[in-house]
RNA sequence: GCGCCUGUAGCUCAAUUGGAUAGAGCGUAUGACUACGGAUCAUAAGGUUAGGAGUUCGACUCUUCUCAGGCGCGCCA
């Protein structure tokens, strides 16, 4: 439940409103005409509708079961006081209760040149310049990005953006694993295709990296150096591919990234935290806690089949927030991944952020509980890491998913889908849904036929806007600065209403923020430009209602007024996905 | 077996975090351009929100059970 005092940040008519309320309901409390009653049960929203008014409460639902007095009459009461409330012009209570507040014009069209001005931060500094600090993609260095990074990717950069629009001091950061068996893995399997290229009988094995990715690598290794590593002592050798491996494959996920303007302010290498201290911070921080121990892990309850007792450092996450213990170090001696990545964490809680977001991938939603346990015993802060996660995204072509594998190497890259849609779309649809919800991208509607895509539809909506707007401007009509808009009796009930939904635009950037969901920018979007296109459409069958009208030059500026109010609200919000916003299409 | 996520129109997804008559696009049917840009608009059909029970003024939303799908389940990363 949203509670009015976090509203109250946002929007002054509703913080004036919900001022109001609460001193009502004081002094219906103190009279005795109610019994007392939780406030935060009293909520206040902008109306989904505005034939039933512009914001709405459920204010008597809450009161009317409290009432004492029944010979006191609340509404004559509030209609009374209402009064005083300057931009109300009347309200209105439902049958079922609710009660709907009537805005002023002079004060929604006050809201609307904070729109036109640009001003969104003087409601929305929620964020007051904290740190906060974005984790996302970290995909392991060993292939190519494929579809199943791209949410994550895009969700992260978006979420950024949001938290940046919104006031707070964003740093986006990748971590890159390349430490451990799988990057051994790796440089063995690209050392087994340089062999390959002169003819060796080498085969890769089962759990080997497959991909062509790695016989171009080798390929290129082979053109610099010739066969001058078929004859080098075997660790030098390895050492050398490992390096090679690492810098060409994480140099191509960057250019991946940049395709779809996705740029990281900082990478972690996991092998420069398995060198540095802070692992031994960590394990000294642990231990003073008394939540490091030696021990035996129970046996699973799935699959046991080469199941043996072994004994291993164990972190005591089962104390915190975790239903059991989890290794640190393996049974050879080594670090786990999640020691090391929880060492990382050390460092990340160091650098005073104020707040840590992760975004991870669905398949690692059992990691959470051990990670959230971890940062709960350096801390003692449950709510200052936050986990969030992006659920599958398939790719349907022909009307089949495409099935995809590492083994078989068989998967569809980003640079792929890049090359085939481009990056507004890609964008686009990977934020448009909840980030929880699995999605089905489907490439042959987005590549066939542009005009199925909603991105268009909205970018559509932005160039109809400006066509209008430099159509007056060539017309000589200009809007000065100190316009006085004071009147809405130039416009349409269908502008008006528009109006109504620009105005709640800093409203949902707080909300988007505050809640980590950046598709209800999508949706808002969406909703927009509709209403724009079928106020268009309005002009063909009635020239009246047309913006621009050459004998009318006060119509016509109210109207472009509010119309560049709309395109400074279609700006900011392609501007925080990241997508084109074009005066021409 | 256990944990987490999901289940909404034929398909892909929303639903102001517990609010009012559950909304869009695609697809289907019909209609609108000598224009401020048809990549658009208007109208219609399509729903027991997987199913049952509960919580309350009110449930797609919360609780519980059942069914179905996805992800994960000691040293991988």
């Amino acid at each position: 439940m949203l509670l009015i005092y976090i509203r109250r940040l946002v929007n002054n008519f509703i913080k004036d409103l919900s001022d109001f309320l609460f001193d009502f309901t004081d002094f219906l409390e103190s009279n005795k005409f109610i019994s007392p009653i939780n406030k935060k049960q009293i909520s206040i929203d902008y109306s989904s509708n505005n034939k039933q008014g512009d914001l709405a409460t459920n204010f008597y639902l809450v009161v009317k079961r409290k009432i004492i007095n029944e010979n006191f009459n609340i509404e004559k009461e509030l209609n009374d006081r209402i009064k005083s409330i300057e931009f109300i012009d009347h309200f209105v209570v439902s049958k079922n209760g609710f009660i709907n507040f009537f805005l002023k014009d002079k004060f929604v069209l006050r809201s609307l040149k904070e729109i036109y001005g640009k001003n969104f931060l003087n409601y929305i500094n929620y964020g007051a310049g904290k740190k906060i600090n974005v984790e996302f993609v970290s995909a392991n260095p060993t292939g190519p990005l494929h579809i199943a990074h791209i949410r994550g990717a895009v969700f992260g950069d978006v979420l950024s953006s949001l938290y940046t629009k919104t006031g707070f001091d964003v740093t986006r950061e990748y971590y890159v694993n390349d430490a451990g068996s799988q990057i051994d893995k790796l440089s063995n399997s690209l050392l087994k295709r340089y062999l390959q290229l002169f003819n060796k009988k080498i085969e890769l094995e089962e759990d080997e990296y497959p991909g062509e990715y790695l016989i171009n690598i080798a390929k290129k290794i082979k053109n610099e150096d010739g066969d001058k590593w078929l004859n080098f002592q075997q660790e030098e050798t390895i050492q050398y591919f490992k390096n090679f491996a690492l810098k060409n494959i994480l140099l191509s996920i960057k250019t991946d990234l940049e395709l779809i303007n996705i740029r990281f302010d900082k990478f972690t290498h996991e092998s420069e935290i398995e060198k540095s201290k802070i692992i031994d911070e960590l394990f000294s921080i642990l231990d003073k806690k008394k939540l490091l121990y030696q021990g035996i892990l129970e046996k699973p309850k799935g699959d046991d089949s080469d199941w043996e007792p072994r004994e291993q450092l164990l972190f005591r996450s089962s104390k915190l927030l975790d239903n059991e213990d989890r290794a640190l170090k393996k049974s050879n001696g080594e670090w786990t991944y999640f020691a090391n990545d929880a060492a990382y964490h050390l460092d990340k809680c160091k650098r005073n952020f104020d707040r840590l977001v992760n975004i991870w991938g669905s398949d690692h939603i059992g990691y959470i509980p051990r990670m959230n346990s971890l940062i709960k015993a350096i801390k003692d802060d449950e709510t200052y890491l936050n986990i969030l996660t992006c659920q599958i995204v398939s790719l349907i072509q022909n009307k089949q998913k495409i099935k995809m594998s590492k083994r078989s190497g068989n998967f569809v890259t980003l640079s792929n889908v890049h090359s085939k849609v481009g990056k507004d779309p890609i964008r686009y649809y990977m934020i448009s849904t909840k980030n929880e919800t699995a999605i089905d991208f489907d490439l042959d509607a987005v590549v066939e036929k542009n005009k199925d895509n909603k991105v268009f539809y909205c970018q559509y909506a932005h160039a109809r806007a400006s066509s209008v707007i430099n159509k007056a401007k060539e017309l000589g009509i200009k809007i000065k600065n100190d316009y006085n808009f004071s009147t809405i009796q130039n416009l349409s009930d269908e502008e008006v209403k528009l109006i109504k939904k620009l105005i709640c635009y800093p409203y949902l950037l707080y909300q988007s923020s505050y809640y980590n969901e950046p598709h209800r920018l999508i949706n808002y979007l969406e909703e927009i430009s509709s209403d724009f296109h079928s106020i268009w459409n309005k002009g063909k069958d009635n020239e009246s209602l047309r913006f621009i009208d050459e004998k009318n030059a006060e119509k016509t500026i109210s109207k472009i007024f509010w119309l560049e109010s709309f395109r400074v609200v279609l700006k900011d919000i392609f501007s925080i996905i990241d997508i084109s916003s074009p005066e021409t299409m």
